[in-house]
DNA sequence: CTCCCGATAT
DNA sequence: ATATCAGGAG
């Protein structure tokens, strides 16, 4: 049993009772919803995101709404969420794939959704693991990269060989609520500039918060 | 590696 | 002023 392995064994039992109500952040109703939210989440929070989406749900339903849309139009709404040019133009062309191979549906598999214009692992993984309950990877984002190397349970910056960790670490069952417990934790507790480990709930499990600790006394 | 990019907290 | 925000493509 690796020091990771411990930490990882404790925090499946802390991190639910400390995050109960963990879920994804993003306002959505149906998978294609959460497909088109979480392209616009790049770099941008989610409270903004569901600040957009209210509108732009309300002007696009189907594949063939978002399809169809013009570009100058989606540009328009989805402008304040930051690179919003790339951003309009991927979800077009997804949409286009999804009319054209798809039947308008959202595929199942991780392999298709990644094909996706604007779709990388990441937006796959969130996409399968909400929108399906399929447990099929670990969504790692910023937070996820951040805390995992925090709290020790990888040497790695790069997102595959994050995930590739965390699932060794981790059983399946808690893959999809895991990235929330982090999420959660990131964005509340463990935020990236000023981390509040004086208050840290599960400051004795992590390596790295004496350092950090003792780097905001100094500040 | 760079580029895309507005909103917000520090 | 600057780092950061549920990244992905070239």
């Amino acid at each position: 049993m690796t020091r990771a392995a411990a930490r990882a064994q404790h925090l499946t039992q802390r991190l639910p009772d400390i995050y109960p109500d963990a879920h994804c952040e993003l306002d959505y109703r149906t998978p294609l919803e959460l497909l088109v939210a979480t392209i616009l989440s790049a770099q941008c929070t989610d409270k903004r995101v569901n600040i957009v989406t209210k509108d732009l749900f309300a002007r696009c339903e189907t594949a063939k709404d978002f399809a169809e849309i013009s570009q100058e139009e989606l540009e328009g709404i989805v402008r304040s969420t930051g690179f919003y040019r790339n951003k309009a133009k991927n979800i077009r062309a997804m949409a286009s794939v999804l009319l054209e191979k798809y039947g308008g549906e959202v595929p199942r598999t991780l392999e298709e959704l990644a094909a996706l214009p604007g779709v990388g692992r990441k937006t796959a993984n969130v996409v399968l693991g909400n929108a399906f309950g399929i447990d099929e990877g670990v969504v790692v984002d910023t937070h996820v990269t951040r805390l995992s190397n925090r709290l020790g349970l990888t040497r790695h910056t790069d997102a595959v060989k994050i995930e590739q960790d965390l699932m060794k670490l981790f059983p399946r069952t808690v893959w999809t609520v895991l990235s929330h417990w982090l999420i959660w934790h990131g964005r509340r507790r463990c935020v990236a500039r000023k981390p509040d480990c004086a208050n840290c709930e599960i400051y004795d499990l992590c390596p790295t918060g004496p350092k950090l600790l003792k780097a905001a006394e100094t500040a």
